[in-house]
DNA sequence: GTTAATATTTAGGTGACCGAACAGTTCGGC
DNA sequence: GCCGAACTGTTCGGTCACCTAAATATTAAC
């Protein structure tokens, strides 16, 4: 079938335009890209048992582990142990955390909107919904 | 305009179901992802200096220089001075590596089969289409 | 009250990246 | 012929993001 090949040819050079793209628009972030999803992952449920979140971000623990020390270095969260249950160790974002969030949230897409401004609008929409169609199809993947 | 919102949110979800697809797709293989890419790229070539090497997988080349290290360990590739421009380093594929990268390439379109099959072809369809959409709009952003 | 299950941390890797410092090679001008 | 600038590459020191396996603590289960 040479859909599939049509596919493989296509996956790698999505894959590096996309990674441009990232790189873009966290330009000039303080945080990596990494370190950005874990902090929105903890700030967007308000906080997170380390075990979830390492199952969110798809990481073993001990890596979560590391990534909360490298972000409790930087002032953006804390660990508290769970009263409930002490095996369990609860992320939270600090005050500095959360206005990190906003503000690089802004600034996000605020990149966004210059890099799709060089696109006319026709390419946008489209682009919008070549988006939508492949995060439904590809859901089903998983 | 909320259609920027919709892409910064759709992004991620794109990127996260794209990775697993890689982690699916190059399940049990010998090389990572970069080192084949890296592989890859030299094979589709013939050969290639190492400068080029790292423009086209856009990194440093110190980097680059580090990665062909590890490929020269494993065996798939080797260095050579280019006579024309005594500077200049030429990496070529070994014997070895061009055996790999054919057997890799069977093996990689046949996870590709297998994880496609888990779709109906309306959407098999669709994803095509969409692959081919983004491929071309997102060249244009590079 | 052991034992088994759960939650995390620590220790010890590897790979992928970077910038800066260093070392040849080439080439243009004098 | 020689010098310096531009080019190409390697090496060094560092960071981040991952992993597995082993150690530690807590809780649940029988």
């Amino acid at each position: 079938m040479e859909q599939i090949e049509r596919i493989a040819q296509l996956y790698p050079v999505i894959m590096r335009v996309m990674g441009r793209i990232r790189s873009m628009v966290h330009d000039g972030m303080d945080l990596t890209y990494n370190q950005y999803k874990m902090l929105l992952t903890i700030y967007d449920k308000g906080s997170c048992p380390l075990n979830l979140l390492a199952k969110e971000l798809q990481i073993a623990m001990s890596s979560a582990s590391e990534m909360v020390d490298r972000l409790v270095n930087l002032g953006f969260v804390f660990r508290t142990v769970d009263e409930e249950n002490r095996r369990q160790v609860i992320i939270y974002t600090t005050e500095q955390g959360e206005e990190l969030i906003r503000e690089l949230r802004r600034g996000i897409v605020e990149n966004y909107r210059k890099l799709l401004e060089r696109l006319p609008e026709r390419d946008r929409e489209r682009l919008v919904q070549s988006f939508e169609a492949l995060a439904e199809i590809l859901g089903k993947l998983e």
